[in-house]
DNA sequence: AAAATAGTGTTGTTTTTACAACAAAATGGA
DNA sequence: TCCATTTTGTTGTAAAAACAACACTATTTT
């Protein structure tokens, strides 16, 4: 199979081996789409028809409002999946575009019958079922740090909150992040050029130090 | 089973008989407690033991800063559990606090049994999972739904993206909402007063209406 | 019913951020 | 390499929000 190499190290298929690989992405209905960057891989407001998995590159979970604002919510890179979240009920429909940062592989897959999973067929829904757990828990998880990060006011409390917690998910004070500055502060919704002011100031008064994507936080909170 | 009549209506024992319903809770190691009004359940910082759900009451997840700001992040009502997005990895520690918003009665559920069950006993974990998921599944959308809201740069956008939510859900643009002013501001990580002020305003330009918890979004966005 | 507490709205001041416009630097093709 | 584009930093101004203090109302508690 043509993706095996690939598939075999996503987290959805951990432990399942080649034939197993194949009868679960049959039973999905899979199919593999490439996108280039900047592309619309999922439009917010379509119907939830399928649970997109990214297999190269990554893409941006944006919330876009009527006057062009973009919010980055979330990033999804390999083995990383999207629209997970839909699948409980029939009649939802995406809430966010979701958008290639760089030329990307993904794989979809059909919401409903990864949900429903092959009452007849194919006996390693236990391990899938396993596996998306293990994701839903840690997509989760994500969320909520976002959410903590979120839930500061200002821009400079956002800023540490975010690299603390980049620091501590390194184990190490130097670490580098995803993003640029523009990408930045839309990831933590805030206007551009002030938060380059703040990062500035924060890297005057000794407490934070940077170089491109490389941060150093030097005087944690 | 003294319980039994409440548990029975959860979302995680769905499906389950008072049987199976009893070896799950064995398995789980569960204790029940109750807690007043604005007692701590679980405290940020210490390990994560257990996986608590509310079967009385409500509880606030919060977010507090060194200097006594509370960010309200979710609430956690009837049925719903606190603390699974933890128990992935064995490290973890609770990242915020929850707090009883009123006197209730929790469930402590053993973190590690929960998600290593049962491999030798009891035979209903395929549907413990299956629960288990829809439930994870549910939180991810709702926290999800609520970074939509945080990503709006201003109080007046926040309360508008809230508002239509809420509207959304209720399939009603008369709706009641679970926060007085006060909490509401600490949900949405704004100011009180501004709010205040920004909500008056709302209700002065016709595109909202309130009183108390009652609220009528007058002009959809 | 009275007293205490919690919730809400208002105002003025200070601080912070957004916004807009621009310049400089870095990057990525052609 | 050069050109076009993107990224980053800077500044001044306008707008928004935070903060603080207070008054009034509603809700509990005793």
């Amino acid at each position: 199979m043509e993706y095996f190499s690939t598939l075999k190290s996503t987290k959805i298929f951990r432990d399942a081996n080649e034939f197993e690989c194949q009868a679960m992405m049959y039973c999905f209905k899979t199919k593999f789409k490439t996108f280039d960057k900047n592309e619309k891989i999922v439009t917010e407001g379509d119907p939830v028809t399928d649970v997109v998995m990214v297999l190269k590159g990554s893409a941006n979970v944006l919330n876009e409002d009527d006057l062009g604002n973009i919010s980055i919510i979330g990033r999804v890179g390999f083995s990383e999946i999207f629209g997970l979240e839909e699948v409980n009920n029939k009649l939802e429909s995406y809430k966010n575009n979701l958008v290639a940062k760089e030329k990307c592989l993904v794989m979809f897959m059909n919401a409903h019958r990864l949900m429903n999973m092959c009452e007849n067929k194919c006996k390693r829904h236990e391990l899938i079922i396993k596996n998306l757990m293990s994701m839903l828990i840690d997509s989760n998880k994500i969320l909520l740090e976002k959410l903590n990060i979120m839930s500061k006011k200002s821009t400079r409390e956002k800023l540490l909150a975010y690299f603390t917690l980049c620091a501590e998910k390194n184990n190490n004070t130097y670490f580098e992040i995803p993003f640029n500055k523009t990408e930045l502060a839309n990831y933590l919704s805030v206007d551009r050029s002030a938060m380059s002011t703040e990062l500035n100031k924060l890297k005057a008064e000794g407490i934070i130090d940077f170089d491109k994507k490389q941060y150093h936080l030097k005087k944690s909170q």
